[in-house]
DNA sequence: ATTTTAACCAAGCGAGCGCTTGTTATAAAT
DNA sequence: ATTTATAACAAGCGCTCGCTTGGTTAAAAT
C-alpha cells in the first residue's frame, strides 16, 4: 500500500472550523484520523500502515497528522485507549440492562440464574465489540500491543483490568453451581480466546448472526445441569 | 530494534561447508536462518522486523540471507509452511499413537470413547505445537497471514485445511454422543481460537503445564454425560 | 593441480519512512 | 479593524528499508 497522496487535494478548508450554529463539532477531523487509522491499522498492522496512507485516507497532506498526534505511536495509543473505553461502557451498559430486567437485591450473592443471563450479555457485548461495523479500534488493540511502549502497555493493561473485572464473579458462580466444570482462571482465559479469535474469520456476509454465535459459545462453554 | 551489525563480525569460515565425517549437514545455515526469522517474526512482527535484524541474528553481514531467500516474504512464507508441516507431522503422530494405544477396528465409525481420546491428543498436540519451547513458526503463521499474497495465503489455506482435517469426524462424533452440544462448525472456530490464544497470555515460566491447559479445554469443552 | 561451486562479505542504490519547519487561510475574539 | 488561535499545506531532512552487485574464500569435484 503505497499510494502517495495526488499532488492537487480536493481543498478542504483550512482555518478554524465553524462552530457557530453546528455547536457539536469537538474535533471532527480527529476523530476521523482515528476511524482511518483504527481501520489500515487492522487491514495491513500498524508497521505496514504509512503515516502518508493515514493522511490520504481522510484527504491529509502527510505531515498534516501530526498537527493532531505527537507521533504515529501516540496515534495508535489513541485508538486503542478509546476502543477500550467504549468497550467498557458498551459492557456496563448490557449488564445495566441486565439488572433492570432482573433488579438484583443490591448486597446479594448472585444467583446462578442471574449468573447465566450475565454471561450472555457479557459474552454478547463482547462480540458486538469485536465485530460489530465499523468497531476497529478493540481488535487493533488485541494485535498491535507489542508496537507500544511498556508505559502506554501498562496504562492498557489497566484498562483490560477493568474490563475483565465483571468475568470474575460471574465465572465464579458458574463454577460454583456447577455450570462450568474446568478452573475459573482458566476457563476466562480460554473463553475470552475463543471470542477474540472469531475476528479472524467471521465474516458479516455470509456467516451467523452475532446472536447465533452468543448462542454456540454459552452452549459450547455451560454445562446445563 | 535497530541494531546494526558490528562493522566486524566474528569471522565465520566462508566458502563451501564441510560434509566429510559430519555428512548431516543439510543447510546448516538457512535453518539457523528460519529459525532467527521466526523468532523475531513473533516478537517483532513480520514488518517490525528488518532483513538486517535476521542476519545480525545469525552473525551474518546485511545482505546475506539474500543468497538463501529470494525476499524478506519468502523467507516469512518459508517459515509459516515449515511450521504446518512440523504441525501436521506432530499431529499424525499423536493420533497413530492414539490408535496403537487403542486399536481401533479399520473402517468402523468412531465410538464415544475413541472421539474422546482422540479429541485429547488434539489439544494436547495442538499446544504443543503453538507453546512448545523454539516452536516460533506456527504462532508467526497465525499473526502474520496478511503479510503474503494472496497465492502464498492460499498454499497455507490449504495446508490449514490439511491440519483440521482430523477435528471434524471428531467433533462429529462427539456431537452425536452428547458430549459437545454447540454446532460442530462454530465448536471447532471457537474451540481452535480458544487455543490459539494461548500464545498470547501462556509463560512457560510460572503457569500451568501442558497437560493442565489440555484438561481444563476438555474440561471446559466437553460434557461429561 | 585446476576448476567449480557454495556461502558469504562489502558497499551502496533508490525508495519510502516518520517527522519538522515555515507558511497560509480562515474563523473567532477583541 | 486588528489580533489571535486553529487547522491545515508545501517542502524536505535525515534515516532506514529491502535488495543488488561484484568480489572473496574455502571446500568439493574433476
Amino acid at each position: 500500500m503505497t499510494v502517495s497522496a495526488s499532488p492537487t487535494l480536493p481543498k478542504r478548508p483550512r482555518g478554524r472550523p465553524r462552530k457557530t450554529e453546528g455547536e457539536r463539532d469537538d474535533g471532527n477531523r480527529r476523530q476521523e484520523l482515528l476511524a482511518a487509522a483504527a481501520h489500515l491499522f487492522r487491514e495491513t498492522g500498524f508497521s505496514g500502515t504509512s503515516t502518508r496512507d493515514i493522511a490520504a485516507a481522510v484527504g491529509m497532506h502527510s505531515g498534516s497528522p501530526f498537527y493532531h498526534f505527537k507521533s504515529k505511536e501516540a496515534l495508535l495509543f489513541a485508538v486503542m485507549e478509546e476502543g477500550m473505553h467504549s468497550a467498557i461502557a458498551r459492557q456496563a451498559l448490557a449488564l445495566q440492562v441486565a439488572e433492570s430486567a432482573a433488579p438484583a437485591p443490591s448486597g446479594e450473592a448472585l444467583t446462578a440464574l442471574d449468573a447465566q443471563q450475565r454471561i450472555r450479555r457479557l459474552i454478547r457485548a463482547h462480540f458486538e465489540t469485536l465485530l460489530g461495523p465499523g468497531n476497529d479500534f478493540v481488535p487493533v488493540m488485541l494485535y498491535e500491543l507489542r508496537c507500544l511502549s511498556p508505559r502506554q502497555r501498562s496504562v492498557l493493561a489497566k484498562l483490560q483490568l477493568d474490563y475483565e473485572a465483571p468475568w470474575g464473579p460471574v465465572l465464579e458462580a458458574l463454577h460454583a453451581s456447577g455450570h462450568l466444570n474446568a478452573p475459573v482462571k482458566l476457563s476466562r482465559l480460554l473463553i475470552l480466546g475463543a471470542l477474540n479469535w472469531s475476528v479472524q474469520w467471521f465474516d458479516p456476509q455470509k456467516a451467523a448472526s452475532l446472536d447465533d454465535l452468543t448462542d454456540a459459545a454459552i452452549a459450547l462453554f455451560l454445562k446445563e445441569s
